[in-house]
RNA sequence: GAGGCCGUAGCUCAACGGUAGAGCACCGGGCUGUGGCCCCGGGUGUUGCGGGUUCGAGUCCCGUCGGCCUCCCCA
């Protein structure tokens, strides 16, 4: 059996990496911008942490983590999200005695144990971002337009692939009528539920509502909107929300039936999505989760997040496409030193490394092969120039530089290379 | 976790149940101080893996691993 990664794992080639780092960031520039601080959170965290956040019930606990036991037998879990990794480390740490609102973001690796398929891997990234505090609607509005300035910031303006769904969940006053609501409504259409629903039914009803089934959504359809539940604050609240997101003309689809599969959530909560994705087509997700820090241990704390999947939105962005020449440039070097023979590898050593200090981006070629193959090599590298370093050069302190797309070439003093080369760099 | 399609060289793909091939890439040479173009030469392979049927399997059957699609679920 050849060694291969493991299912749902993915390397990331030079070419894939590129794009990845280059979308990280793009939204690294715009949440420091919005003064979001980088934060670190462990891939591992005990088992209890995301039963008691993400819910016990939740496919995600129950089907998808990958958990086992440490040497000492306790049971751990690798990250499937990381809001209640950051719960925790708000709480370990008192930073909920800090200035508020408190505004962090974590980009790394989530773990679930899925099918893959286009868009979705068992290792995927993501950038999270969180934001707790006291929250007014307008904070809620400040972050999706984040969210969607993030997602559009690669593109050129008069593209829009995404769109944003919005729903609220309401909140603990008015959310339990609403699920007796269902349950009795339900029960009695029973029978035309699909197996799976049928299921849900006693685990969590909600997710009835977003069930892909046709014969589920007939049934959804006859049912009372959860709108008509809210509370007062829920519903004012909401009506806040759509009022500030039609000032800012930021485009909104209310989806009634917007569901999430955490059990912490509440009231407002949104999903976006985006083109070309196929089946896994929501490329950014969140909500609220006032009361997940107090159940965690902490004060009560109400706060906000959502969570990009970077894959899903680099395929957003650059689908099928070649690398764009802005990236692709980025893997070439500005130029390659050939030294010939050992008095000029000796001197090259030197050489790349000052020139490295001055910030231009240079390789060496340190074998014994003919200047022709080295040449050839430094051609397929996309090197701009390269630089020949001979030993009738060396003995008057020059060395000659070629520009390979002119196919031209000039010897000039060591001493001026520097000042050669700085304005050609990418 | 359920169903469907697929798996041949590094890549894209051919090969009726009868000797595993092409293009690109790669390696060597033409050309030991000058790249791209060109010419010559090289197939680089456990046909994903393991069984079975057959005189004979890349091809048919079963299992398994992996990919894609749908479901499930979600980023």
């Amino acid at each position: 059996m050849k060694l291969q990664a493991v299912r749902g794992f993915k390397d990331w080639l030079p070419e894939e990496a590129i794009k990845y780092q280059y979308l990280i960031e793009l939204a690294r520039r715009e949440l420091k911008l919005a003064n979001f601080q980088e934060i670190k959170i462990p891939v591992l965290e005990k088992t209890e942490l995301f039963v008691r956040s993400i819910g016990e019930v939740t496919d995600i606990v129950q089907k998808e983590t990958y958990t086992f036991e440490d040497r000492n037998k306790e049971l751990l879990t690798l990250r499937p999200e990381a809001t209640a990794g950051i719960c925790r480390m708000v709480i370990e740490h008192g930073l909920y005695m800090r200035p508020k609102p408190l505004k962090f973001f974590f980009v790394g690796p989530m773990f679930r144990h899925e099918r893959p398929q286009k868009g979705r891997l068992r290792e995927f990234f993501q950038i999270d971002v969180e934001f707790m505090g006291n929250l007014t609607p307008y904070y809620e509005v400040e972050l999706l337009e984040l969210a969607l300035k993030i997602l559009k910031k690669p593109l050129s303006q008069d593209k829009d692939p995404f769109t944003l769904e919005i729903n609220s969940l309401g909140c603990p006053a008015c959310r339990p009528a609403f699920r007796e609501y269902l349950l009795q409504a339900l029960e009695k259409e029973k029978e035309r539920l699909c197996e799976t629903c049928k299921e849900r039914l006693s685990r969590n009803p909600l997710r009835i509502l977003d069930c892909k089934k046709e014969q589920c959504k007939e049934v959804v359809r006859g049912l009372r909107a959860i709108s008509e539940f809210w509370c007062k604050e829920c519903k004012g609240h909401f009506e806040a929300i759509k009022s500030l997101l039609e000032e800012r003309k930021i485009l909104y689809v209310i989806n009634p039936y917007l569901v999430r599969g955490l059990d912490y959530y509440v009231r407002t909560i949104f999903e976006i999505k985006g083109e070309g994705l196929g089946a896994q087509d929501t490329v950014c997700a969140g909500g609220r989760y006032d009361f997940l820090i107090k159940e965690l241990g902490g004060p009560e704390l109400p706060a906000t997040g959502f969570a990009i999947g970077l894959e899903r939105w680099a395929l957003c962005i650059f689908g099928e496409k070649d690398l764009p020449e802005h990236l692709s440039e980025e893997l070439k070097p500005n130029a390659v030193l050939i030294p010939l023979g050992e008095e000029a590898k000796l001197r090259g050593l030197s050489l790349i490394n000052d020139l490295r200090d001055k910030g231009i981006k240079i390789s060496a070629f340190f074998e014994d092969r003919s200047l022709k193959a080295m040449l050839r090599e430094a051609d397929k590298l996309g090197a701009s120039f390269v630089l020949i370093l001979g030993e009738e050069e060396l003995k008057e302190d020059k060395i000659v530089l070629k520009d390979m797309k002119r196919g031209t070439q000039e010897k000039l003093f060591i001493n001026e290379l520097f000042e050669r080369l700085s304005g050609t760099s990418q």
